[in-house]
DNA sequence: CGGCCGTGGGATATCGTTTACCCTGCCTCG
DNA sequence: CGAGGCAGGGTAAACGATATCCCACGGCCG
């Protein structure tokens, strides 16, 4: 069995609590038995024993990242930011997923609430309200990210979407774009915002929504193509593509080299996420990018003051400015 | 605060031990009473506090899973499959990474400890001997998994490198290759084992092992690029190579494009990992998979075996078979 | 009728720390 | 010279559960 404060006690003849005491740096010790417990702690290579130090002070420095699936880079690049913000600070990050399954998602919150994390960031499924009520009785901090949750009152870190389809939209306007089409995404906030953000683009630039260049796609590759066949097959070719995210880019422009079309010289592709491998394709793709650095780092400090200050802090919105990535598939100059 | 067991006894006049037993289903409890304690647990929503039962049982019900990189998809896939066969057992797993620091590595894995996770999987960095000595000195069972340590006497689950080789090598050849080429990786065990099975799947067929035919690459895209060209440079194209991993492969598939031959057509091209992304190619990649999720889950099996039985169970290896899989860019029919 | 057993439940110690006090000298200072 | 303060420790009670024994009672059996 594991070296204890008892053992240490032990064997130098003084208290636990002394031993407790120097482990700690707390209390007044004389530098003499100082030095004689640091060095017998080490001899005998004795650890802290966090499960029973956290029953006692009702902290385990340790906060809880529950996200849809860890194995999405977007989700695995923000979970690394959380731990890596977390951690100068002594604290630990425990990850659980849920597979968008709001059933499995309550009860991998409570299986951490169990183990007492002092508390948790959450990129939720689905407004399960018990869930959140739960968390607030429990006095448990939580921060939401990347998808707010209507008629939840609680601190939340995103990427504003509108700016994303502002962005790219913007973007291919001033690569001289003139007929822009938009893949929309599933019917979520994401995609409405992301949607509406390329509406505000066109209209600053006085172009017409014309409602042929809306098609509706969803957020795998396989739509982008199904999506983007639609297009082409239903009138002229658009001249620039804002995809509501890469992979339905990625899909698109299969679509397009297929049609005997050159990107971006007869059509310019923007995406949204800057998945790692969009300059790996045949054409690397331009993208906006959602900071998943940032929104992880931001969430885990908020989410590291609300422990600390107990008060149970006002609900703050964070959010993320993305950034536009330009790569092969609009460079066309502003000469076109 | 949170509701304990004594909220529970109090209110219903009986002790804390009986409403403990009642709700581990232990002991002989009325069926009267224990509906009453279960009916006020759920109305009090009571959740076992697990750091005051893991304090007394000694067992945290936790794994630790310690990993070079999460946000790699090879290890984030590995996590997802631990995570999911611990899962069903009770269990839960932590995450820790290190970032191909050995340093980093120690204070992660004694940080794991001093949580008291009940074992631990690693996919280690290097062989700080003592960290090994270590988990040995406090029981706590581990299983080494991607990457045998050398010395370190431990079970090991990973996939069998040398049939990669193999199997990339003879398939190139069933393809009708003749002369066959290897991108070979960086100097560790695993790209030399690929490179041992690609020498055996030539000798096989007796095909000639041509030195120029081998050229050093690293494991990113940018090195497979650059020693595609060298190679193209050097003498007569090869019509198939094995690269060491994805990304050198399609660092190579550009080079190959760049320099005006066709794939497969002119040059077959096997990789090896099958990141997530091969066939979202200009040409989807043939690969080898390594079968992440068996990795993870037979890891994770054998752990909790080890941590379920005490005795210091004697170290196992286990090798995963990999996979083959076909894509566009060796499909040249055996006819040529 | 005494002994034994099963049922239903409780008392108490324990897990390894921390926390909140308490105690004992000795020194200082008015 | 007595009060007060501080340095250097110690005692005891948590923290929230589980483990290990123990007890009372009733029925049943020989």
């Amino acid at each position: 069995m594991p070296v204890t404060m008892r053992d240490i006690a032990e064997d130098l003849n003084v208290s636990i609590v002394t031993v407790s005491k120097v482990l700690r740096s707390q209390g007044n010790i004389s530098e003499a038995t100082r030095r004689r417990v640091l060095r017998r702690a080490k001899q005998l290579n004795y650890q802290t024993n966090w499960v029973a130090r956290s029953l006692v002070t009702r902290r385990t420095y340790t906060v809880g990242l529950l996200l849809p699936d860890f194995t999405h880079s977007f989700f695995a690049e923000i979970a690394k930011a959380v731990a890596e913000t977390v951690r100068p600070q002594g604290y630990h990050a425990v990850i659980s997923y849920f597979e968008e399954d709001p059933e499995l998602e309550r009860i991998e919150a409570e299986a951490l609430m169990a183990r007492q994390v002092d508390g948790l960031i959450i990129a939720s499924a689905q407004p399960e309200k018990s869930l959140f009520d739960g968390m607030r009785k429990r006095k448990v901090p939580f921060i939401l990210i990347d998808r707010p949750i209507a008629g939840v009152r609680a601190s939340f870190v995103g990427v504003d979407n509108e700016a994303i389809g502002f962005l790219a939209t913007n973007h291919l306007i001033a690569q001289g774009c003139k007929l822009i089409a938009h893949l929309r995404g599933p019917d979520n906030g994401i995609a409405a915002a992301r949607l509406s953000g390329y509406r505000r683009a066109l209209r600053t630039h006085k172009l017409e929504p014309l409602a042929r260049l809306l098609v509706d796609a969803s957020f795998g590759d396989r739509s982008g193509y199904e999506a983007m066949g639609r297009l082409l097959q239903a009138g002229p070719a658009p001249d620039g593509i804002f995809c509501y995210n890469d992979p339905v880019a990625i899909g698109a422009m299969r679509a397009i080299m297929d049609a005997g079309l050159r990107i971006p010289h007869d059509v310019a592709v923007a995406g949204a996420g800057n998945v790692h491998y969009s300059d790996v394709l045949a054409v690397p793709l331009t993208t906006v990018d959602q900071d998943t650095v940032a929104t992880g780092r931001r969430a885990a400090e908020l989410l590291l003051r609300n422990i600390e200050s107990e008060r149970p802090s006002s609900a703050r919105k964070v959010w993320i400015e993305p950034k536009l990535v330009v790569r092969e598939s609009t460079e066309r100059g502003a000469a076109f």
